[in-house]
DNA sequence: TTGTACGCGTTATCAG
DNA sequence: CTGATAACGCGTACAA
């Protein structure tokens, strides 16, 4: 029953639901249920409280209600590099369905070089937050990390593939592109390729997509040279020496962000992409993928990958024992202006 | 007293400080201050208790915690617009910092064509949240809205300049960035200029640039032309028109993506960047600020502006009542290969 | 050192 | 229609 409470450094107090109920002279229950608007409450004391509310710029303590009502209200999204593009339109989309749904998304995220603990630690926030749900866009988290709250608290993984099964996910098909990509290639004519490997460690899944357009060059009996992104420099060096012996007529790259550099450094050698040597990318969202730069890459729906994430969330909140389901979305390939046919003079593998 | 509880529809229910305490064989208080790892507890029981927590998989009920301590131990941002490459680094570099101070940072975010009521909604999920400080990187959400809580809640805006003199804030001083690249441009030889207006419900902090752009511009007397960005075709083809008609020798734009693009029309067109035309950018983080693709632009440190508005607002936390305070960061020009002296044919002004 | 009791702000139940 | 009252899970004086 305390009414008076000592005054904090901070200058005002957010207002609670007694400070609200005492400046509209009504008890605590009688302004929640015309906060809440529920239907038994008088008409004209309900405007009184929320006249009071607002009065006030009351904000309820989400802390309370989600301790009493037993759910907070928000879904939880841990997003490990918000600094790339695909994750950011991720986001962006999960935020519209959210806005449409009425829940709120809240999220956690770090950059490409969080460690296994530090991600950990984001995770447990939102745990910690009691979120309704989590959505999990991490290419390099382990998912046994999240198996023991598996069974405690929906959760989706969004993004890029993930074997595990034991979880439900919302994933771009990116096997299907990475054969579009190699099909297309060799389609052209190319049989001469260079592929850029990505330091692994810093995505699993650009690594792999670069091992299944290798693998599907193969069938086709390409000759296929690697070359290591680790070291930027180096790989620059060895791209443009091997577009100006002719001993490949494409470069592949696992983003677009490589190729575009790729592009620039080949045109400040003096090749001409594509007539000497054509170049792709992977992934494009964001400004790389505006028409006119022409990257030829393979596109995809970010913003839908984020959406049905979060429906698919949103959906085993309300049935939390239903079985993992894995949603696959297509993405486009696009042929721009930076991959043609080979040179006439181009070797043949 | 509750011993037992009804389950929901979810197979397992987070367990409480009560369940810990149980398999512990301890009571509640005793639990929580071995825990929290207070001195006053015995090392024997204290070991129990971690144990049993480890094995139930404890996580603590935030909500529960923050009703009684009065604190939430979180930081929430709230980031307009998530897919812009420079807010996406200014969140990592927040999370660096929290991951120092052992605190936790959520963030509400969305894209750049929310309403003032879509904003004002994330805003208001991270007050429910009761976050102990509020970082705030919007350049378009008017700052009025946000009066009503600063007495309430340690606030910090972030990234591009606010006039309010009663927020605290850490800024990119884009004005100094945009007197280094007209002085630059100037200093160049060029005195016929384009400038490409952005649409201004997108973005204040870009139209102010522009305008201070031109405006410097003019005190070289320098002959200006604005072409209005708003629609992006008619915008090209006007560029490009100029350019072809020696009518400007430098093509000046927002943002880097609009002179990636830019610069990328105009090769197709046949004019070459920079001999016949110069093209300048703006903001280079991410991607577009590869070394290798040469767009001149002011260069800003993103991750340090991050990473000062969450100390910003810590220190808040810790002293409310400090006056309103700004942070000014600087960035750097780069003029790279998109930008050189006028052709010697160009008209002077 | 340990347990008991209370309160944080809210919603839900149940008497009036 | 309204107002007490009991939870929700946790930290913490206070008593044992």
């Amino acid at each position: 029953m305390t009414d008076q409470r000592d005054e904090g450094s901070m200058p005002e107090r957010n207002p609670t639901l007694f400070d609200v109920a005492k400046a509209a002279g009504v008890s605590k229950s009688a302004a929640s249920r015309a906060l809440l608007r529920q239907s038994d409450v008088n008409g004209q004391t309900a405007e009184r409280v929320r006249e009071a509310a607002r009065q006030l710029g009351y904000v309820p303590n989400g802390a309370a209600r989600s301790l009493v009502e037993r759910r907070s209200g928000i879904v939880g999204a841990h997003v490990r590099d918000v600094s790339s593009p695909f994750y950011g339109i991720v986001l962006s989309g999960m935020q519209a369905q959210a806005a449409a749904d009425d829940v709120s998304v809240v999220s956690t995220s770090g950059s490409w070089d969080l460690d296994v603990d530090q991600e950990s630690r984001l995770l447990k926030t939102l745990i910690t937050l009691r979120a309704d749900a989590i959505v999990v866009c991490s290419s390099t988290f382990p998912t046994p990390y999240l198996v023991p709250f598996l069974k405690r608290i929906p959760m989706v993984l969004c993004g890029w593939p993930e074997d595990d099964d034991r979880f439900s996910g919302c994933f771009i098909d990116e096997e299907d592109g990475a054969h579009q990509i190699a099909d297309r290639i060799i389609d052209l004519g190319h049989r001469s390729v260079a592929i850029v490997r990505p330091p692994p460690s810093r995505s699993r899944s650009q690594a792999r997509r670069m091992e299944t357009i290798r693998q599907r060059l193969l069938t086709s009996h390409s000759v296929v040279r690697e070359v290591d992104g680790g070291d930027r420099r180096v790989a620059m060096h060895d791209i443009v020496n091997l577009a100006r012996e002719r001993r490949v007529t494409v470069v592949m790259c696992p983003t677009n962000d490589t190729a575009l550099e790729i592009i620039d450094v080949l045109r400040s050698s003096n090749l001409a992409v594509p007539e000497d040597v054509s170049v792709t990318g992977f992934d494009t969202v964001g400004p790389l993928g505006t028409p006119s730069l022409g990257i030829s890459s393979f596109t995809v729906p970010a913003a839908e990958v984020g959406r049905r994430a979060l429906a698919m969330a949103l959906e085993r909140i309300d049935n939390p024992d239903q079985p993992p389901q894995r949603l696959l979305l297509n993405g486009n390939l696009r042929i721009g202006s930076s991959a043609a046919a080979p040179p006439a003079s181009g070797r043949r593998g």
